[in-house]
DNA sequence: TCAAAAGTGTTCGTCCTACACCCATGA
DNA sequence: TCATGGGTGTAGGACGAACACTTTTGA
């Protein structure tokens, strides 16, 4: 922690990149870009860009995923940082250093298309074959995060809209770990967790036409489950 | 993601951070080194220091643990990224970005004090007054990930020598946690989550003395725990 | 009147909790 | 023989999985 020269070492890059989840239509999605230059150049890749000299990583995720989506106000949507990749040849140009981020929106707008990019676009996940640099592995590590998260955590509630019915909700948690769950019990188990969610009084909304009108709900101020609402057992299942 | 000349942004400085725990006679400790000179000087600090131009952050990690530790091998110890912090103030004399790691120790040898350190030393969690930079929040935050992997995974083996009892095993958790485990059902729960540990056939152990010899036992080849091992609850525990 | 989706009830088994109890060792 | 820590047994309760059933809407 000491011989403090500048430029004793050789200056490293920093970057911040974005995976950006949503659900469309049942399915989840990814926000990606396509790359105009080389390396890489026609390939898919996250959002991303280097840090301003007077900004945190978690500022400049915030600024880009301002810019990518088109978003007016980013400042409630959950961001969160996910790890930091560092291998030197990530980037067969030169040494970046990039933290990762992964973000959940809900009922996201069509990207601007604007800023750096060339062209931004929802994808569903999985279908944008092999992604530039590390990306592909970063999105991988994204998307177990998530489907750690909805274990321990409220973040469910940050793929839906500021009301939402429980079979919404149920849906976030189906998409992401790709396996049905018990309507009932898992209504039981949501409504059971103190501050997972708040019922909006009086109101309903009608689901998909058919079907009788489901009561809407509140994200609540609780942050973590207890006793979290475990995925049906895989044997084995990844960190 | 374009724009890649290398001088057209203020280079940063990347380093990293170690939180390096351990048990020793029931208590956590922290490896900590004394800073010699400002700004902090004579504040206790986490080991750490910058990247090399061919080295990811997960190597010199390692690097660095086993400059501090004085450790002749430290590739089986368990070392994992915690965050990136990157406030653009956390080094009042330049841009320093830093990965942090955690790092799990069994009985630690005394450090070298060698290395880049003026003094290095295990000081129990929580005695060492302000630590020097934001290094307070990221020991904290390393306390509460650990906390939370326990119960996830079975990250406390790596506290333990290679052969433990249960009753050792037991103590990680509940110094960890704070809490007191009943010793009869914490035994059952380890012993019924396949490859959590394994027996060593016929050995035993006395444990300080008196009482029973305890059955020994190997880390396993899980890394997961299918149902998590939760602390006793407490009504609104942090993430 | 039927299909679809919301919401309620109930049963049954499993797991967790708690405590009582036995075993082997050193002092 | 007592204190100490390891290890086993067991009764009771809480919780979750599975599934039957009712309700309310649009077609």
């Amino acid at each position: 922690m000491q011989g403090y020269d500048k430029y004793a070492y050789e200056p490293f890059a920093v970057t911040v990149d974005l995976a950006v989840l949503t659900l469309r239509a049942g399915a989840l999605h990814v926000l990606l870009v396509e790359r105009g230059q080389e390396p890489y150049a026609g390939h898919w890749a996250l959002p991303g860009g280097f840090l301003l000299p007077e900004e945190s990583a978690e500022r400049a995720a915030r600024r880009e995923l301002a810019e990518e989506t088109g978003l007016a106000d980013v400042s409630g949507l959950h961001l969160e940082q996910l790890r930091t990749y560092s291998e030197p040849d990530r980037d067969p140009r030169m040494r970046v250093v990039s933290v990762a981020f992964t973000a959940l929106l809900p009922e996201p707008p069509e990207p601007r298309g604007g800023g750096d990019a060339a062209q931004a676009r929802w994808l569903p996940y999985g279908s944008a074959g092999p992604l530039a640099f590390d990306h592909d592995r970063i999105l991988a590590d994204a998307h177990d995060r998530i489907g750690a998260q909805l274990e321990n955590s409220c973040v469910a509630t940050a793929f839906c809209p500021p009301e939402f019915t429980l079979g919404e909700l149920q849906q976030v948690y189906e998409t992401v770990w790709g396996t049905a769950l018990d309507r009932p019990n898992f209504r039981r188990k949501v409504l059971a967790t103190p501050g997972f969610v708040e019922p909006v009084p009086g109101a309903a909304r009608l689901t998909g036409g058919r079907g009788k009108p489901a009561a809407l709900y509140r994200a609540g101020t609780a942050t973590t489950l207890h006793p979290p609402l475990l995925r049906p057992s895989r044997e084995g299942r990844p960190a």
